[in-house]
DNA sequence: ATGAAAGCGCTAACAG
DNA sequence: CTGTTAGCGCTTTCAT
């Protein structure tokens, strides 16, 4: 097994020098004719590519972007992965992928030692410091950081939990419960605070049992409905935080034979691929998350390929209620 | 804004040479106590990281796996995906990813700019010549390619299938229809033999009308219900070939007033987090997804950095039937 | 135990 | 338009 050909050896095979192979591959027009043609010759025949590292180093850049994520299990991000990753590919460039909760001391120096060369962030809850100590430019994606200023792409949740209580308000319900997200989380306060903010516009005051501890998840989604169930005077409807905690929450009060929409009303957020086809379909708000995805990879590669300073500014896109059979008037 | 330190500022502001310094971080046995603790002391001071493309290319390794899929999108690969961070972490390698649908001409030379040292191939229908051109070490997941004699990480689909139409036979169906998977596709092709197998081993043979073109996904199986209701003398139950196309099934049968299970069983397979929650839950053939991905991992994170050659072993999983509430006796 | 020095393979001045 | 040359920052013999 022989190694793989380098520079000087494509440039033996054609005769020049290693400077044209390098000026032929990156900028054939300032080549000749017959030259470009021999060095492309000697390519194809000797199968050369261009060592990665060795351009890295001397161009000093990765030419990759890392997505950084809370979760990487969390089908949620599924599809702005896909988005990051096509746009990144259209660039020549390299998506690499770490998960927030699991990197260890690793996180810390990230862009330090040039792997990349740039972060798309998914995570708000990583420590300020750190995130202003990482050398490289950085795009919040649906998450964002309150004290760290930082170019960000996001929806409006506090417009959109609005929008999805005013629904149930108009719809005839008075009390109305919101089932919360993690502890900390920008999109838990967001989302919860457009609950709140639409109730007392109609001069609804929520009780104090009506805000549900969760965190996205449909495993708590199942336990609120417990909690909710068991309460006296309950709420004739639920907003829910997360998809994923709405379809929890539905699918386990069918089980205690709590129907939805007839006995409660239940709102989600995010809209995922699912609720569409839930049974029965899932009233939400919808995120723009391949949008998003795109969005945020775009600004973050051609600042990169620009050379140019993002520009720190909170990209928020609009949030619609998608309105489905999960919702109905009370009794 | 000044430049990083690189292994010369540490080195001088230690008092020792580049090489020691370089030894203090990868073999400090190899250097006496205190100048390590000098060297470490200056490393701390300057907040010096090494740089990765210079070690990447004097190591000719690019401390870096690849993911492959045919569809990042698609959240079934979620799990696999984090669990195949999870270890590449662990190992202190980088996880990158690509889609084999949306790379174009940049697939075709994989590994050979040196920017990855191996390959997690989740894609069967790649050309098995060019997936055999790439010079790294490649695994296999979830599926495989007949032609190339490649090591793989799979669950026993055959089986899986078998399982799934068993249960139905048992509960005294006779009439199963299967909802088949994309055209060409591994997985497809055995579930689909899997269920004909199970008929064919208690005798019944299988109508034309009842194996259903399907492509796994939801929007499939919506249209699926379509077609599979508007047949003469239907199947009184469906084998779907995924959980997303099963979903998607019921949903659509809801709408048409068909109710699952009591006017027909269906079954899926795969075991994705929604099908636990759907109403009906959904009884399905499950898949140790996040086992495969850290199997796949480990194997090749293991070769890489023993330095082994990877064992051309296809590591077959066992299936299981987990049977819940979509399925039922025929009346 | 430590240092000197030779590259890894490429690109970008700088010449011509 | 093309060649020469000097590194990019690191690891790793080979000496001492």
């Amino acid at each position: 097994m022989e190694r793989r050909p380098n520079i000087a050896d494509v440039a033996r095979l054609a005769g020049v020098s290693t400077a044209t192979v390098s000026r032929t591959l990156s900028t054939p027009e300032r080549v000749g004719a017959p030259t470009r043609a021999r060095v492309l010759e000697a390519v194809a025949a000797s199968g050369y590519r261009a060592n990665a590292a060795a351009r890295d180093l001397r161009q000093r850049r990765a030419r990759a972007i890392t997505l950084l994520a809370p979760n990487l299990a969390n089908t949620f991000f599924s599809s702005i992965i896909a988005a990051v990753q096509e746009v990144a590919d259209t660039a020549g460039l390299t998506v690499q992928i770490s998960d927030s909760q699991v990197e260890g001391m690793r996180l810390a120096g990230l862009g330090a030692d040039g792997r990349t060369d740039g972060i798309l962030l998914l995570d708000g809850q990583l420590d300020p410091a750190m995130v202003k100590g990482w050398s490289v430019p950085i795009v919040m994606v649906c998450e964002w950081m309150p004290d760290a200023t930082l170019p960000s792409v996001s929806t409006d949740n506090v417009a959109g939990a609005r929008l999805a209580v005013d629904h149930l308000l108009d719809l005839g319900h008075l009390r109305i419960a919101c089932l919360g997200g993690p502890e900390g989380n920008v999109l838990s306060a967001a989302r919860a605070e457009g609950w709140r903010a639409a109730l007392s516009a109609r001069g609804v005051s929520p009780r104090p049992q009506d805000l549900i501890a969760g965190d996205f998840t449909m495993a708590r989604g199942v336990a609120a409905a417990w909690d909710w169930a068991a309460q006296t005077d309950r709420a004739t409807a639920v907003f829910c935080t997360s998809d994923e905690s709405a379809l929890g929450f539905i699918s386990e009060c069918d089980r205690l034979g709590i129907s939805v929409p007839r006995d409660v009303s239940v709102v989600g957020f995010d809209d995922i691929e699912f609720s569409d086809r839930f049974i029965p379909p899932l009233t939400t708000v919808h995120q723009p998350r391949r949008q998003m995805g795109l969005l945020a990879a775009k600004q973050l590669v051609s600042a990169l390929t620009e050379a140019r300073p993002l520009d720190v500014a909170a990209e928020v896109l609009p949030s619609r209620l998608v309105v489905r059979a999960s919702t109905t008037s009370p009794l």
